[in-house]
DNA sequence: TAGATTGTTAATCGATTAACAATC
DNA sequence: TAGATTGTTAATCGATTAACAATC
């Protein structure tokens, strides 16, 4: 017997929240309710408590919901109440601005290790770290423990370079080359392809 | 009377087929299936037949789709058979890097001014172009006639920007800042954050 | 208490799938 | 013709919303 999973759409909602909700911290505020959060997201109110309700009871009637009790409750849920080891392969323009910016530790990763399989960038920096050979990453990947990875390689080297990734144990990829990957089934993977966005939006165009 | 609209979720499924397709052009491929074009996405036939079919009568029974005309058709239903000019808004490690990128192009896109507004910045190259300020950007695009706005600025000023760039009348905006932003209905707006796909792949992973 | 907001139910709405006649 | 695949219908499935009792 097992209770039944909860469907990934609602899952692909609570990051948002919980980004939201950070911002509201920041504003020092205490307390709000799924109607505030809603309307700063363009979700329902309904939506949001539905959301939440599968989870626990976070709120109370007549109140709302405590932001930085809920803040908590949502990183546990999303397992972000640790920080995740990545390995971003890739080491150009789009690797040294992923392996630059600071905005992943205090949202749950931290960046350890960048792979190119670019001789003449191998060696050299990428923000504070040393691009390693992509040779070798399979083992590094297994010694450190990674389970993690960012992909910003070209579209005709990622699927060779996702292959040994499962291999190494990684268990999600976070694929920035506009092409679709085969993984199991068990290995999660997600894109990010702007050209998409951008044509989504034409369409709506005259 | 005016025909119903076609749900976005469709639209939204437009673009990730035109991917596909014309990455089978490249392998000289002619002709494809619904059936195949489903295995290289991870989507059902079935799904791809019923959300083509909302367009037109592309295939042949007994045959299948042939891929160039339905390129063709995709490009034309999306509005990408033509060339978008595109503004991109900060040249920090993340703009330059979109700055620098050769896959818009022959997506439909091509980004025709970057702006900054720090100083040190101004004037100063970003791929193949040189950054302008950000104070006169309304003026600029008024002038241009661009409508759509690529956003990759702190997530503090995102907001303000994109203000500027409704005043403006940019009808498009793809924001790389963590934030959600306030636009009005008739803006279309798309967002990239990278730790919201991580933070949805964790859930699932112990 | 009065007012507000949650958690939850039932109803509605919309999307996906299975199946098959049409037809290449 | 025989085999294959489309376009479309109807059925299924799942997600969203409206509404309200519970209760802070």
């Amino acid at each position: 017997m097992c209770a039944a999973a909860i469907p990934d759409i609602i899952i692909g909602r609570l990051p948002l929240y919980l980004r939201a909700l950070s911002k509201m911290a920041t504003e020092d505020k205490e307390i709000t309710s799924s109607q505030e959060l809603g309307a700063r997201l363009g979700i329902s109110s309904a939506q949001i408590r539905k959301d939440l309700s599968q989870f626990g009871e976070f709120g109370k009637q007549g109140t709302g919901y405590n932001i930085v009790f809920l803040i908590d409750q949502l990183r546990r849920i999303l397992h972000v109440n640790q920080i995740w080891d990545v390995a971003l392969i890739g080491a150009g323009d789009l690797g040294k601005a992923i392996a630059n910016y600071g905005g992943f530790l205090n949202r749950g990763f931290q960046i350890v290790a960048v792979y190119d399989n670019d001789p003449h960038k191998v060696g050299q920096p990428a923000g504070k770290y040393i691009v390693r050979a992509t040779r070798n990453i399979v083992d590094e990947i297994i010694t450190k423990k990674i389970r993690v990875a960012m992909l910003a390689v070209p579209a005709s080297e990622a699927q060779g370079i996702a292959d040994q990734l499962v291999k190494a144990g990684i268990r999600a990829i976070l694929c920035y080359a506009p092409t679709s990957l085969k993984v199991p089934e068990d290995v999660r993977i997600q894109y990010i392809d702007p050209v998409l966005h951008l044509q989504r939006m034409t369409y709506y165009m005259p």
